[in-house]
DNA sequence: ATTACATTTGCAACATTGATGCAAATATAT
DNA sequence: ATATATTTGCATCAATGTTGCAAATGTAAT
């Protein structure tokens, strides 16, 4: 049962609709917040390594995927709202990871952070926060 | 030439004072900004990988480095100010990574990012810019 | 529908990085 | 000077990222 949205998502980054991808990204519309490619790999079954590894990188590329970054170690990824350009990931929003848990939300911050450095021109931001989340809270 | 403050660094840290510990240490008190494995490696000349992994390890571990992420991919690492704390990094500075020359500022952001979550409780921020540095700027 | 062509997949092979166990070497305190 | 805990160097291994290439597949043109 393929999602007429899939199909579409992925004609319109001018990929070929082929099963491997619409599995990808039904794993990604089943979970609300990013996971990690281990859960990919889990609920994906039986597949190729490296070709979810380039399917994963090349989603990125196109913008359908964005990644996020867990400490130094591990990564996440979640699908792209549709503000997300091909170009570039320009993401307003930011991270954060509940420690308790390990679940990672994207949230919607009022304000990025506040730079004083005037001759420096500052492109983009990233904004990973921890803490615990609503549900951990007890 | 031992540096003296660089064995008292390690001897505060209850760490042993050994010539590939402060080898480390030189390296990277000769660099301003953060650095990655590679130029550690290079600039240490003939060692052991493991042992400098696990160096600088050690080093994350007990506050005197700090490991900065650059994009997705590589890592840098930098000498931590004095008021890093063993138990955790808590820095209020960002990480500036000038697209052109590749170098890694520390930065002080004069605010940083506010999130209107108010269920969510927020312990820490990790924050990376991008941008153009000063000396970039034609 | 069939064909032609570019894309995608699956496999082999390899590079890099992170990690652990252990014996030898070394730093520190007595 | 010696005892002891730490550190180093080596072997080894796991996980991840990457490329090349032939076979398979999706897409567009006929």
């Amino acid at each position: 049962m393929l999602h007429l949205g899939m199909k579409n998502l992925l004609k319109s980054k001018k990929l070929r609709v082929t099963s491997f991808r619409t599995d990808v990204l039904n794993v990604f519309q089943s979970h609300e917040n990013a996971i990690d490619m281990g859960m990919v790999e889990k609920e994906l079954g039986e597949h190729d390594r490296i070709t979810l590894y380039r399917t994963i990188k090349k989603f990125i590329d196109v913008g359908i995927l964005h990644e996020i970054l867990i400490n130094g170690e591990s990564k996440k990824y979640a699908l792209c709202s549709h503000s997300c350009e091909s170009e570039a990931h320009h993401h307003d929003h930011i991270h954060f990871l509940c420690t308790d848990c390990n679940e990672t939300y994207c949230l919607e911050p009022q304000q990025m952070p506040v730079i004083n450095h005037p001759s420096f021109q500052i492109d983009s931001f990233e904004v990973q926060a921890k803490g615990i989340c609503d549900n951990c809270k007890s």
